[in-house]
Parts: C-alpha cells; structure tokens; sequence
DNA sequence: AAGTTAGTCAACCGCTTATCC
DNA sequence: CGGATAAGCGGTTGACTAACT
C-alpha cells in the first residue's frame, strides 16, 4: 500500500468534538473513503489515519442505525456468533447499519448477562430504564457534561445520522 | 445523603493482513 | 521477492451514569 516518511507524531486523542467531525465528513465526501493516512495532512486534523478511520466507520458512515439491537438482530448475532465465533466485522456484514464496535459491545454485555442466572430480571428492568433516560439526555443539546463529550456525539448524530 | 457497584459505549492499543515500491 | 507502510480487526480500557446499599 502506502509510501511516505513517518514523522514522530504526537496526535490528538480522546473524544472527537463535532468540529473534528465536520472536518472528517468533508475529507471523506471529497475524496472518498480510504487514504486515512493523508487525512490529517488534507483535512489539517491532528488525528491519526486509524483514529479518523474508526470514527468514520463507528459514527459518520451514513446508514448507520444507532439505537438498541432489535430481537431478530440479536438473533442473527447469535446464530452467527455461534458459527464464526468472534468475527465481528464478519457479522456486522448481515446486520446493515451496525458496526463491528457495535455488536462487539452489545456481544460482551449480552453475554455476561447470560452467564448469569436469570435471576437478575430487576437489572434488565434497571438497564431500560437507563436507555430511556440516556435517550432523553442525547435529544438535549450538548451541555454541562465533561469536556461536552456526550453533548457533541448527540450534536453529530443528529447532523449526519441521515 | 454519600459511597459503591455495575452497565454501556466511544475510543485506543497492538497485532495481523494487504499492498506498494 | 522482501521490506516498509497503510488498513483492518479484535481486545481492552476509561469515562460516565444510574441503581443499589
């Protein structure tokens, strides 16, 4: 693949502001998806060709669901997962609009939970309730939260998300 | 009311694979 | 053909939040 010097670098990490995503958006509508390494140098963000590729990927991809896996999408993760084991980019093939970050996570709670016995019907009960209210929060612009993190992913996905 | 525990998810790290020269 | 570099992938971490004690 790629040629070029590689400086020492030290690039910007942690949380991406909806500024970092702006940029991203524009670099990969113009000139494609691919060429992360030369994001930075056209873009003038301080990230990282991984970095900028896993936020495309993860988050500004358009047809991108975001939400909670449906019972025929855990389903098809099940049935999957039990054929090809931990292929996560492998399985998120089949389910349009999810990312391999995605199932992995959702994969690594799910399965805890089923280790445990079924006594824990008040934590399923708790952990709706949490995504009802995180739901709420992420229609709310961003705010008072540390380094507006939260606030601005919500800023994003309301911009891009369609 | 304060401290602790547990769930969720975005993002990073490190290894592997693909591609270029 | 082999080394160098980019891209891809899976595992892991850390911040945040809310329920529980």
């Amino acid at each position: 693949m790629g040629r070029g010097s590689v400086k020492e670098q030290e690039w910007r990490k942690g949380p991406w502001t909806s500024e970092e995503d702006k940029l991203l958006m524009e670099y990969v509508s113009f000139h494609g998806e691919g060429r992360w390494s030369s994001v930075s140098r056209s873009t003038g963000l301080n990230r990282s060709g991984k970095s900028c590729r896993l936020r495309w990927v993860n988050y500004l991809r358009p047809g991108l669901k975001r939400g909670q896996i449906l019972p025929q999408e855990e389903d098809i993760i099940i049935e999957l997962h039990a054929l090809w084991g931990n292929k996560w980019s492998t399985i998120a093939k089949y389910l349009p609009g999810r990312t391999d970050n995605e199932i992995k996570n959702y994969w690594r709670t799910h399965s805890k939970k089923k280790q445990k016995s079924s006594s824990q019907k008040q934590h399923e009960k708790r952990k709706a309730q949490m995504l009802k209210q995180k739901k709420q929060k992420q229609q709310q612009p961003a705010d008072d939260k540390k380094y507006g993190m939260k606030g601005d992913l919500a800023l994003a996905d309301s911009t891009y998300s369609q």
